[in-house]
DNA sequence: GCCTACACGGAGGCCGCCTCCGGTAAGGTG
DNA sequence: CACCTTACCGGAGGCGGCCTCCGTGTAGGC
């Protein structure tokens, strides 16, 4: 790649970042051409269509996601650690309001997405922490992987969706977590 | 009104309804007037935005969740009750691909949108169904209705963004049910 | 230093949102 | 029944977003 086409791509990327942290992943993307000093025919030579652009985003915040997965492996308590990292999952996906959406069709689509890579890395995390709580006879033997992503999805929209007020998002959390986990006696 | 002006609106109100079941709320309101055979000012002048005429749509349906709400009060198990009205509501919200965020934003909206009265009844009548279960001590005591009606919001939301895969939203739904029971033991 | 392939960016087509205004006809009144 | 007022109609048009195409410019190998 030539190195102008390189810095292009880079400085959109980094513009894209701010705005859909900002605005959501409906934001519009010759506002991110215009801020990136470029012509949307650039913006578009690189990134075919918004979902690819969305991938290309959140996979240059993929680091934090790992970084939060080894702060949360270090919680001692195994249940905690697994309300730990839906919290985690929720905040990431939550970090790019409207992300939720695009994710879960990643979550099941057939083909291979860009999108898809992210969400299979959450997957196996999730699964990793899952099995050690099952283990450990706190989750709930029927709960799968999958089940959990999809939880941190809806708990990531509810609380998108509902705004400034959080007790919508946390009331529906509490519900999970007691579903999620085997009832202490 | 004038006649005019009444079967215009009503005319409006029914290609609504079939544009809003067919391409969620998201759907073209120009496309809505020139299916009804008039001008995008007359559908402007009617409903003066999208939220205004959605929310007429949705109380043309009102109807059907009250027989539905009849329907489940005649489930003699009480437990099996809440449930069937959290998926009466759930059918409800996602019969309309995409609502469940404008309906999530009036549940908890200062002002008066004309979605809140929607809200009013669910919560209504969803605050009843939870009563019962509590006093036969199948429901947790922290639950309240409007979290419940949240998670149906959430629920309807899974289940539209996963299209015709079912399992996602199944594996959330026990999650849920598991979540706002009681234990037996 | 030249040349060529790659990259740039803006013009433009299309569509949706919404507003405004000149024309039209409904329906009350004499 | 004819007239007049007034509410209503509908389309033109401004704006902004999505995306494409192509003439122009320049990076970097030779």
């Amino acid at each position: 790649m030539r190195s102008d086409a390189r810095r292009n791509r880079d400085l959109l990327l980094a513009v894209a970042r701010q705005h859909v942290r900002r605005h959501g992943v409906t934001t519009s993307l010759e506002a991110i051409a215009r801020d990136a000093g470029v012509g949307p025919g650039t913006l578009y030579r690189h990134f075919p269509d918004r979902e690819n652009l969305l991938a290309e985003v959140l996979r240059a915040e993929s680091d934090e996601l790992g970084e939060a997965r080894d702060r949360v492996a270090r919680e001692p308590d195994v249940a905690l650690r697994l309300d730990a990292w839906l919290h985690e999952m929720e905040q990431h996906i939550a970090s790019y309001r409207g992300l939720s959406g695009p994710l879960v069709g990643a979550l099941e689509g057939a083909e291979a997405t860009p999108l898809t890579l992210a969400c299979q890395e959450m997957l196996a995390t999730t699964e990793r922490f899952l099995a050690e709580a099952r283990a450990a006879g706190v989750a709930r033997a029927e709960v799968t992987a999958h089940d959990l992503v999809g939880c941190a999805a809806m708990l990531a929209w509810l609380g998108s969706t509902c705004g400034a007020d959080t007790r919508q998002a946390d009331g529906a959390r509490e519900i999970l977590r007691s579903g999620y986990r085997t009832p202490h006696r």
